[in-house]
DNA sequence: CGCCAAACTGACAACGATGTCAGAATGACG
DNA sequence: CGTCATTCTGACATCGTTGTCAGTTTGGCG
């Protein structure tokens, strides 16, 4: 037999279709008892509304984008985890939408989705959430839209981040209160604003401390491994290398880590590692990593949140501050960090 | 103004809404100018057809929905990576459902999620392609199915996998070439089926070269890096050590990578390890760890693909052998192993 | 030039829900 | 007991597209 429709429970709980419509979507002026009934056909049925056509008529498509960057990336995947805990909970649907700003086209998919799947509201992360050009897309076509951890919130969007010049601060403090005082800093790539704030914090903290930074010590990755391990290596192989090295990342952290076991360099007791993100990869290097522990899932779900709020959907972010959440980080304390000891 | 539809370009080239519903869809019988003309419109008014109200009158929804139990391993996002490939490619979206078996309520998620997107078909990702209660949902909903890396083919779904078996075969050919006598065996969970084909390929190998498998040598873990540094540390201080250990993936080989070095056992030098999927772990480890590239990406656009196929879709796999796929997989042989050198 | 099939084209009714609005039942109150 | 406001309820139009089918051209051919 075919699917069941919103007629076919009307029919069998003899009342009109509008009346089914409105039990199942909790509208108010429907007798208890008719309620009742109703409920138990839809039950009985096993009836599930039909998504289209309750977005063709109600205007709302119960689906969310998620516009990402490089869906393979841990983050990613992290990121879309929390994203689809919250759509769960909240009965909305995800739709993942790859985002490569270095293709062509990408500008025509981004609309395609939109304007096709009607979305409900975008989830945009990071490092993409900081392209102008994206944010004018999501302006123009009224999407409700929320940013993960961006470097600015245009106006009308909401929010989602963590402190992470805060969090950097913390983590070199950390550093020094082991005692380093040459501690190099592996900066991420200028695509990402986060790796700006987290180098700040840095400074922050080295300045707070009264330690000049050496800037011979200060390099610039792209957050991948390769990249920390070649960089990590020039800084240990040097006459007066460093006695720390903080990476703006976990993935080049792992890669200093390769660089000073090749170079024989035990760590952490002649080489303290920090890194930032808690990816997996700083669980499975050996000694684990100490790193930031940056709440990505739970900044997804409250992004879903944020986009299930009624208000935030007629008013945006204009409504109030509760559409710019800053949720707390956590310093992870592992093997890779110990005190300095002098040669 | 609001959103472009159908009749705006209709009143706006001069055709009849139907018409123009001929062009988009590429039907036969339009004039060619007339063609012409509605593209034109379509071009100049950025008119985008409503999936919704195109869904809900054609009962189709160009949605697929992939199935998939932990989306936050690598192993996930390399199957949703070229999901997302097939999808742009051939103008579908990509809905992502967890599916955890050990909770409560899946069963209904997933009906709820075929049922109100009235999906055009689904991937099912392992372990839980092998689970025949979640099968036995899509059937009863004739559901368009296709299964990646499944150890069986229920009737009427696609299937595409690589050879596990073989595959695993040949990295312990790699391992007896290089002279290797005593190797170790780490099995994967029992609730992945292909842990058990590529322990099938490990003793076919090590028969076939008429080598005795040392079954003190085969022991179980669970895909974690976790478990591969505990199995890996008991292996390699047994009174008479393997000279190689083959993981079955390499979170695993990772862990004993991790173990060796914690024993300051130098990898290949006095012990080769070689894992399992080519995961990124395997690139970031260091050595570098030899291993079986599986080509999930491909798997994934190849589902599509099948999916996308209008005779599977009437016909299911019963049409041909053109639905049951199997791609080829490449050993990678990197740093981790190396010649067997007697003590 | 006339006829007939084939190629076009469009009117209209779905698809399955919700918004609107008018009408029916109920209850409070004078 | 009548009136009026309030609470319920359902008929009907509507969302934007495609399927059906009938009507209109067009073109080939005798």
């Amino acid at each position: 037999m075919s699917v069941v429709t919103i007629k076919d429970v009307a029919a069998r709980a003899g009342v009109s279709a509008k009346t089914v419509s409105r039990v199942i979507n909790g509208e108010a002026h429907v007798r208890a008892e008719l309620r009742e009934a109703v409920q138990r056909v839809v039950a009985e049925l096993d009836y599930r509304p039909n998504a289209f056509a309750r977005s063709l008529s109600s205007s709302r498509s119960y689906l969310l984008g998620l516009f990402i960057d490089d869906p393979v990336s841990g983050y990613a995947a992290d990121i879309q985890h929390g994203a689809l805990i919250g759509c769960r909970l909240r009965s909305y649907h995800l739709v993942v939408e790859p985002v490569e700003l270095s293709a062509r086209g990408w500008a025509d998919d981004v609309r395609s989705a939109i304007a096709a799947l009607r979305l409900d509201g975008a989830i945009v992360a990071p490092p993409i959430c900081d392209d102008p050009e994206l944010m004018a897309i999501f302006a123009e076509a009224a999407v409700p839209t929320v940013l993960v951890a961006p470097s600015a919130a245009p106006p009308g969007v909401g929010t989602v981040r963590m402190d992470d010049r805060l969090a950097a601060r913390e983590m070199t403090e950390h550093l020094l209160g082991l005692g380093h005082r040459a501690i190099a800093f592996i900066q991420g790539p200028v695509t990402h604003s986060a790796s700006a704030r987290r180098e700040e914090g840095f400074r922050a903290a080295m300045a707070g401390a009264g330690v000049a930074v050496d800037e011979r010590l200060v390099v610039r990755g792209d957050f991948t491994s390769r990249a920390g391990m070649e960089l990590g290596e020039s800084l240990v192989t040097l006459p007066e290398p460093p006695s720390a090295i903080f990476a703006a990342n976990d993935d080049m952290a792992l890669g200093v880590l390769i660089a000073a076991m090749k170079c024989a360099i035990p760590v952490p007791e002649r080489l303290s590692v920090c890194g930032f993100d808690d990816a997996p990869s700083s669980r499975t290097a050996w000694p684990q990593i100490t790193t930031v522990r940056q709440p990505k899932a739970e900044m997804a779900k409250a992004a879903v949140d944020i986009l299930a709020d009624p208000r935030f959907r007629r008013e945006g972010s204009a409504a109030g501050t509760d559409y710019q959440i800053r949720l707390a980080h956590e310093l992870v304390l592992r093997g890779s960090t110990g005190p300095f000891f002098p040669r």
